[in-house]
DNA sequence: CGGCAGGTTGAGCGGATTCAAATACAGTGG
DNA sequence: CCACTGTATTTGAATCCGCTCAACCTGCCG
């Protein structure tokens, strides 16, 4: 299996062959597998490892008083879950797998390491870091300001962008076995209108939607429904190294 | 005037006066003015300079296609515009002063020399840039699953932390001039709702607002009624310095 | 076969929006 | 000093998007 850390920060720039075996040698030193609805990191944890999705999907939430989840991000292979580990006590949120997770676990001391040099990697985790920050930004605009259609547009288009970032992408399909519910807790609508919304996305011929495969039938349309403009992903150095890069760039 | 960019971090840490006489000089060395509703850094843009707010207010914002604005999040004494600017291309959000402010321009080399330091300010600049990702999610869970009416009340809170970290509160009251639209677009909200709300909190006696004021009459029940938790804002360390740290820590 | 989680459908409600107009207020020039 | 202007706040009424509650369907697994 590739190594989709090193894939996705490929995105930003380009890695040595040592660079690259650096960052091998650090997602196999020690995984871990996680079930489904357990927690990777519980909120108020605090570990002296990151963890780095290899497989499946996770997600960042936060419960409320009342029961109700906001899901704050998705996370795929490639995602750093704890980045600020290192340097805050503890977790404002928690990380759960939702289907099937591997991660790999990073010592925090060599994260620490690695952020403070001035090489391809340093700047790499940089950027993931303030690409981070950006998704979050765009997700405020998304719940602000979108209406419940555009806003599960949004997010299904966002999430086949960084689907291919990995290349976990076949044609404009991807594996994204997340309920309704959970589709719901993301966007901050009830699984009901939900699922009215992903019903029109499909009959109007913009997306397929079975057995846990998104299947987008139509990048263009989906595109201009969810309003999307990927600035905010800042893929935009991936032309300075056609050879591994482009890989989305098509899509922005 | 003290140094409010030093007055933040110090609730992460404590600094040696050399640390301190090294902020200062940062900040010294050039700064610029901004009139209201001018951007400080535009949508777009690529600079060689980080900005920090002197002081004043400023915001981040996005425009949408359909004319509207969503403000992702305000910026105050001690903030950082654009941490971002050394490592991304471009700017994907713009920032706007909200009223008069002053900013002080960085060297983006010496920002970067900055966060690679194992000192305890390369540390504050990481809690910084790592409590924005924080104030973002929570940012979300607010619009995705509370009340307009609890999303007023939590703003308003939380800028009462913020403003007290910097020493710009007296009693419970502090200098936040903005205008019932700029507040509706930072919670999402049109502006009449936003109008109804803040006469609600002024109905039960929660707060005052008058010539750009905000008066916390009852922070408890305020804190209440916002279903805040600061844990967000990673104050947990003030404890450890008491002499210059717990500003804020009651609020908590 | 029953149980259960996830998905779908319908009807009614309500929080927030929209549109519109009235009021307050500061600045500006005559 | 007051009329004039523009911006911000307030109020009212009608509308609508998304929620609530409830039922039903489907596929899967024991």
């Amino acid at each position: 299996m590739r190594n989709p850390w090193t894939m996705k920060m490929e995105q930003f720039t380009a890695f040595s062959d040592m660079e690259k075996r650096r960052l091998d040698e650090l997602i196999r030193s020690k995984q871990d597998e996680h079930a489904p609805k357990q927690d990777i990191i519980a909120d108020g944890a605090h570990s002296g490892h990151c963890h780095v999705v290899l497989s499946g999907l996770a997600c960042r939430y936060k419960m409320l008083p009342d029961g109700g989840r906001q899901i704050m991000a998705f996370l795929i292979p490639g995602d750093l879950c704890d980045a600020e580990i290192f340097i805050l006590k503890e977790m404002d949120h928690g990380v759960a797998a939702v289907t099937p997770t591997t991660t790999a676990l990073i010592p925090a001391e060599a994260m620490k390491t690695l952020l403070r040099e001035t090489s391809s990697l340093g700047e790499a985790l940089w950027w993931g870091t303030m690409t981070d920050l950006g998704v979050l930004r765009e997700r405020i605009v998304d719940e602000g300001r979108r209406s419940a259609y555009v806003r599960i547009a949004h997010l299904l288009y966002e999430m086949l962008v960084r689907y291919r970032m990995v290349e976990l992408t076949e044609g404009n399909s991807f594996v994204f076995p997340i309920t309704q519910t959970d589709l719901a807790d993301a966007t901050g609508l009830t699984p009901v209108h939900a699922n009215r919304m992903l019903q029109k996305l499909r009959a109007e011929g913009l997306i397929q939607l079975a057995g846990g495969v998104v299947n987008v039938l139509d990048p263009d349309r989906l595109k201009d429904a969810a309003q999307f403009s990927g600035a905010y992903l800042h893929l935009d150095r991936v032309h300075d190294h056609a050879a591994v890069g482009q890989r989305a760039g098509d899509l922005i």
